[in-house]
DNA sequence: CGGATAATTATGCGAATGTATAATAGACTC
DNA sequence: GAGTCTATTATACATTCGCATAATTATCCG
């Protein structure tokens, strides 16, 4: 099963950073997480995607407990990056800087058949760990903070109850577009998302935000004809 | 652990029907899966939540797996019910058939605290096991295609493909409302969700949804006093 | 009333899990 | 270059897992 030597030999002691080292582990841990669900990320397999002996695991992170934790957080950092991301040289007006905010979370590296697979893999012990379920809180509060800055700064008349009940509609577009879009992925066209999410938005908050489509990779100039 | 008769005796021999043990079984296998996951849902588990021994799996389902496959038909077969469910009894205008049905997937017993937890909890197998990954995308294209109907109804002038986007769009806005309010029940005021939805929903058909809020149980008329 | 029969419980077994501890190998210091 | 220290590997162990099989209990049929 192990892949560069011999089964039943000594794996090679090489030697390497304690970065490294703890990056490989959250990464191996994430990617199991991902693809198998909590029944695959065992400390066994862990250390073995990581290409160390489990033993390591428990000389970095203590426990396998403590290094499930560390892989949410670093996931939670991602997400939120990325995030800012999206807006890094998109220009000043706000109808395109939503534009740009929306779309990107509706495609790659954002929206990827791993991720829900991840963020389920997670949710129970998230709910289980007031700390973890703290930091879940924190990140998607943040997420739709990031939002709900962009709605307002549309300029639109709305009282705060309002501007917030909208973030929390437009965070819920995405998030439903999201979810089908990584459990059925063939299921949709390419760009079809970002085109209903952007559509969807803009009728939630009256602007038309599929003007900017032009600035948005993979959808260029509505490729399947349909124009309004 | 235990809870009816003392440890270390023999449990007593007590007989029930087939459909009351299989219900039991099913039951027990979907509330600890929604509880604490897949890493809960233990064959031991499940026995003693149903007030019975691990063999009686053996004996019902043959395995662990095929008792899984069954508490997840189950739970499908529920899902629809329950969509079927909320149009029973409801008026004959558009609007109103298509507010109701809203407004039914985004409070109890659709919208539940645990039922986010037993998505998640199924989510790695649906997608390991081809029977189950057919089963869940049946059920899928079934409950977007009542909604499609709904919209249909409305009597807007649409293209086929605009139809389906518009179904898809309003499918993920109850998807995210009911994904967010599942994880954070805490997070949203009573009858906050379903009043969003309905606005959200509408504002994508250019429907006003919100006028059929008397109807429905929980919201009433506007209560935080906010009319449009 | 007394065997068949089926449902239910109890026990056993091999494999896998997380973790603790011992052994080893390379790097660093003087 | 010998000695020490730490990263890394290997081994051991108790527990739990799913499953198979044996033992027990109630019901049914004569």
């Amino acid at each position: 099963m192990q892949t560069t030597f011999l089964a039943g030999e000594r794996r090679p002691y090489v030697r390497d950073s304690e970065e490294n080292r703890r990056m490989a582990l959250i990464q191996a841990t994430q990617d199991l997480m991902a693809e198998g669900g909590p029944l695959a990320a065992t400390v066994r397999a862990i250390a073995e995607r990581a290409g160390v002996t489990p033993g390591l695991i428990r000389h970095y992170f203590g426990s396998k407990d403590e290094l499930s934790r560390a892989a949410y957080a670093t996931l939670m950092d991602g997400m939120t990056a990325k995030g800012a991301d999206a807006l890094y040289g998109v220009g000043a007006e706000p109808g395109e800087r939503l534009a740009a905010f929306v779309a990107a979370s509706l495609r790659p590296p954002v929206l990827d058949s791993k991720a829900v697979g991840l963020w389920a893999g997670y949710l129970h012990q998230v709910q289980a760990d007031p700390a973890l379920l703290a930091q879940h809180e924190a990140g998607y509060l943040r997420y739709r903070d990031q939002l709900q800055v962009l709605i307002a700064d549309l300029g639109r008349i709305a009282s705060p109850a309002r501007l917030r009940q909208d973030a929390i509609a437009c965070n819920a577009v995405i998030d439903g577009l999201w979810l089908e879009g990584s459990v059925l992925p063939h299921g949709f066209g390419p760009g079809e998302l970002v085109r209903i999410g952007l559509r969807s938005v803009g009728a939630i908050l009256g602007r038309d935000l599929l003007r900017y489509s032009m600035f948005i990779p993979e959808i260029g100039m509505a490729p399947d004809g349909e124009t309004e």
